[in-house]
DNA sequence: AAAGTCTTCAACCGCCGGCGA
DNA sequence: CTCGCCGGCGGTTGAAGACTT
């Protein structure tokens, strides 16, 4: 403490660069580097603190920046390595070329863990909110298996809202066959896929920590988000019904082992005959077909984002549904 | 069209660790 | 061992643009 800000002494300029700053600043750095950023300024011409420039040059100027929007596979990376490593921005970037702390911070604060949230996750920890697990337990207590009890539950808690009281009660019937199988839901998981024989022989594990291994981070068998963990399904996926279900989550559910890897979600061949896909004209999917341009179903421009997060949004929803087989209950 | 609200992200701030004197 | 400098990191801010009413 105490020390002062570089940028508060001698009247240096802050705020946003200006074009010709921008400029002097490449040029120099280009003909002589980057040795001393604290003498840099001054050698620039520029009225900046070393500090700013170092800042502006690392995450904007710097030529091997890639700019844009996250593709699927960067987001899903993100993903991991924060379920792993935490907040530590530098050491993701470190492993998602062209892209910066400072951007995948800013990214995950607005996209990913608005995202994890809205599903149930807790962003810090990668784990089931405790709010929906109370809710959980709640109803693994066997009064509440009386339906018109869980409905007075809902009530109680405020939830109708949010969730369906016909799911409450499948949430509360479904819940003793997890307590009583713990692999309740991973076989249910597994198995649904299963049933169409063209996952068959294709599916990876659900997990994959070699994927970790290989990027040389220490992983640990006990990093509970890598376990497609009965619990987390039980908590979440109150969220994926009625409308809660927003575009965009697929990723990140990716990543928590609900679905297999890319390669049997997104093979054209892997969908059912009456998926709402087969109407869509964009069969090619992939996740460099979901980044690219492309037209909307109606003629539109619809953006890549949207469009990816509308496949993965429908995708994940027809999956839910038949894992769950709650038609009856819609 | 205007006002209000929300979202995004570039930039700043303060702290920390490494290193050399 | 201590001190000061420097680079780097993560959290936070606020301007600007987008969106909604």
């Amino acid at each position: 403490m105490g020390r002062t800000a570089c940028c508060k002494k001698n009247g240096l300029r802050k705020g946003p660069w200006t074009p010709e700053e921008d400029q002097k600043l490449t040029d120099y750095i280009q003909k002589n580097g980057y040795g001393n950023w604290r003498t840099l300024p001054k050698n620039a011409g520029l009225q900046r603190c070393g500090k700013s420039c170092r800042l502006r040059w690392t995450n904007y100027l710097r030529p091997d920046i890639k700019r844009g929007r996250f593709s699927f596979e960067e987001e899903e990376t993100i993903i991991q390595l924060h379920s792993v490593l935490g907040n530590k921005w530098s050491t993701i970037a470190a492993r998602l070329p062209g892209r910066t702390d400072n951007e995948i911070k800013n990214y995950w604060n607005t996209h990913i863990r608005k995202r994890l949230l809205r599903m149930g996750i807790d962003p810090a920890t990668h784990s089931p909110r405790l709010d929906l697990l109370d809710l959980s337990s709640i109803l693994s207590s066997s009064s509440l298996y009386n339906p018109s009890q869980v409905d007075n539950l809902s009530r109680l808690l405020g939830v109708q809202a949010v969730v369906n009281p016909e799911l409450l009660r499948l949430a509360a019937s479904l819940y003793p066959s997890q307590r009583e199988n713990p692999n309740f839901f991973s076989e249910n998981v597994q198995g649904n896929q299963l049933c169409n024989p063209q996952f068959q022989n294709q599916l990876p594990p659900l997990v994959q920590p070699n994927q970790l291994q290989a990027l040389e981070i220490p992983f640990s068998s006990e990093t509970h988000v890598m376990d497609p963990n009965v619990e987390q399904f039980s908590s979440n996926f109150t969220n994926f019904t009625q409308n809660e279900w927003q575009p965009g989550d697929y990723a990140a559910l990716q990543n928590y082992g609900f679905y297999g890897s890319e390669q049997s979600i997104m093979d054209p061949n892997s969908l059912s005959e009456n998926s709402t896909f087969q109407s869509n004209n964009s069969n090619n999917f992939s996740p460099a077909s979901l980044n690219s341009n492309s037209t909307g179903i109606n003629g539109s421009n619809v953006s890549n984002e949207d469009e990816r997060e509308s496949y993965c949004s429908n995708m994940l929803k027809l999956e839910m549904m038949e894992m769950l087989d709650v038609n009856q209950f819609m």
